[in-house]
DNA sequence: CTCTCTGCAAATTATTTGCATGATA
DNA sequence: TATCATGCAAATAATTTGCAGAGAG
């Protein structure tokens, strides 16, 4: 594989954010870059980076499938509040199976993320 | 909502299959049923029996889309041999985290299936 | 110089919607 | 008979592909 530019800047502004952004906004901010930046080279660049281990995809069920820069193991918690996907830490999680040839498994919580639920503690001490 | 031979075809569809099938495959099957059915219905069905939680999305990562009818509390295996999407009852699985806020979780393991696993065995015993 | 990567536009694929008609309660 | 659901076709959204030319090594 080669160096392109393009290449690079999908993958830098996806390493910028924690956000696991769709593909539709790692284009919009890849044309701050790149102006000229086409649709189609960001999608076959997260196939690549893909490829390679460099990112990773992931679904939460009822949301368009996103990507993320962060390829350490960890689980994520979809807010049902605000919608947000937010990284949690395997340290906080045990998972123990007898299932026969796992090699591995993902998680995801759903729930109110920390910021949410902050917003709503205030609000009821206000009442 | 009331009643309609296509809602109960698309159900009834889903409830025969452990394959958690995608949106093709459903109309597929379903239109041996109901000849003429149309796919915008059993779109529409299927966003209606997921609304009243008769069934289940699941979505797997860098798989499409698919359904379940088996709404109890279960997780999946994801074969990475040939692509099957497999029920794991949930007594074979024990998470336990400190995430505050959380109402549920679901867990995908990825790996290779029983059957898989057997016809790798199958055929290094012939050698 | 060679071969990969890109931009563009067109092609696919997946999903949703508008609307007149048909079916259910 | 009052709605709700359907089939059809068209609209929209999401993703992929073909191809000629640009860029990397």
């Amino acid at each position: 594989m080669r160096f392109s530019k393009q290449r690079e800047a999908v993958y830098n502004v996806l390493c910028q954010t924690t956000s696991h952004p769709d593909v539709a906004w790692i284009y919009a901010r890849t044309r701050e870059i790149i102006p000229n930046i086409s649709i189609a080279t960001v999608y076959r660049n997260l196939q690549e980076l893909l490829s390679i281990g460099k990112i990773k995809k992931l679904s939460a069920e009822g949301y368009a499938e996103r990507y993320d820069a962060n390829v350490s193991d960890h689980a994520h918690l979809v807010c049902s509040c605000c919608g947000k996907i937010v990284d949690i830490d395997m340290s906080q999680v045990d998972v123990k199976h007898s299932i026969a040839g796992v090699d591995r498994y993902e998680i995801t919580f759903y729930g109110c993320c920390d910021e949410c639920r902050n917003n709503k503690d205030a609000s009821q001490n206000k009442q």
